[in-house]
DNA sequence: ATGGCTTGAGTGTCAAGA
């Protein structure tokens, strides 16, 4: 089983390239962020002609998040519950006995702007919702953008981004909250390349020189860390004419999972 | 230098992203 995510920036725009990266790649469940359009105008058809099932929680010009799948989506819930906000952000899913949470954390613009202050206390209110939801689904997975790169390790230049939007300290300890209820990053269960980004600047050269963040994650629980085998992040769709800032990261599972899946 | 691209809105040029 292969689940993805991939911040599109612009789903309208992006189509072809998450069909193409689909037929390449097989994924069974892809998690969309910055999908920017409104659910009466979202591609649900061309979706299953590509043999994808899709759930899809939007709003016009910002945010919008959705899940695609070759199984059957299950228990389909938006947002957070208990947690007043207007931005679509969050869409949660089962496919296959896997809960996938699919999220588009807030950017939070700049240290100690207004901004930045709904930034944690959304995260805060996310981790509330995981240690439920943890409870009831164990073999749940959070796929999206996370807006946090979790170590200087991350960071093409950690001095220039000492402390900035995406690095600071407040924020990194949000991110190891996550790993303290049990979750795991997907990409550092595994020996990796140094310099390996998910999001480049558009501007400035950004992406051939590869001056890049990892803010886009795959986090686990304990029994799918188990039966994780590879995850990767995949630049080719950033060469592409009209790319994505962001980078598509893509976990490989064992196939055997859940009560349900064949 | 609060710049430098890209998108959506909407037809001017700005907000927002990260």
């Amino acid at each position: 089983m292969k689940i993805a995510t991939w911040n599109v920036n612009s789903l309208k725009v992006r189509l072809p390239h998450v069909l193409d990266w689909l037929a390449a790649t097989q994924a069974d469940v892809l998690c969309l962020q910055e999908t920017k359009m409104e659910d009466k105008v979202f591609p649900y058809a061309e979706l299953e002609a590509a043999g994808y099932h899709a759930a899809h929680n939007g709003q016009k010009t910002y945010n919008g998040v959705a899940i695609l799948a070759r199984g059957t989506l299950e228990d389909v819930r938006c947002d957070i519950p208990a947690f007043a906000d207007e931005q679509k952000r969050v869409l949660a899913a089962t496919v296959n006995g896997v809960r996938v949470v699919c999220a588009y954390m807030p950017n939070g613009q700049a240290v100690g702007s207004d901004k930045y202050e709904y930034k944690l206390r959304w995260l805060a209110a996310l981790a509330t919702m995981l240690r439920d939801d943890l409870q009831r689904w164990p073999q749940l997975a959070l796929l999206g953008d996370y807006n946090i790169a979790p170590e200087d390790r991350d960071v093409h230049d950690p001095a220039a981004w000492k402390d900035q939007i995406l690095c600071s300290e407040p924020e990194r300890a949000a991110f190891r909250q996550f790993l303290d209820l049990g979750l795991a990053d997907a990409f550092r269960l595994f020996e990796q390349p140094a310099k390996i980004y998910s999001w480049w600047d558009y501007r400035q050269m950004g992406f051939r020189l590869n001056r890049g963040l990892r803010i886009d994650h795959i986090l686990l629980s304990k029994p799918l860390a188990a039966e994780c085998r590879a995850c990767v992040i995949d630049k080719a769709p950033r060469k592409l004419e009209r790319p994505s800032d962001h980078a598509p990261v893509l976990a490989t599972l064992m196939a055997t999972l859940g009560a349900e899946s064949a």
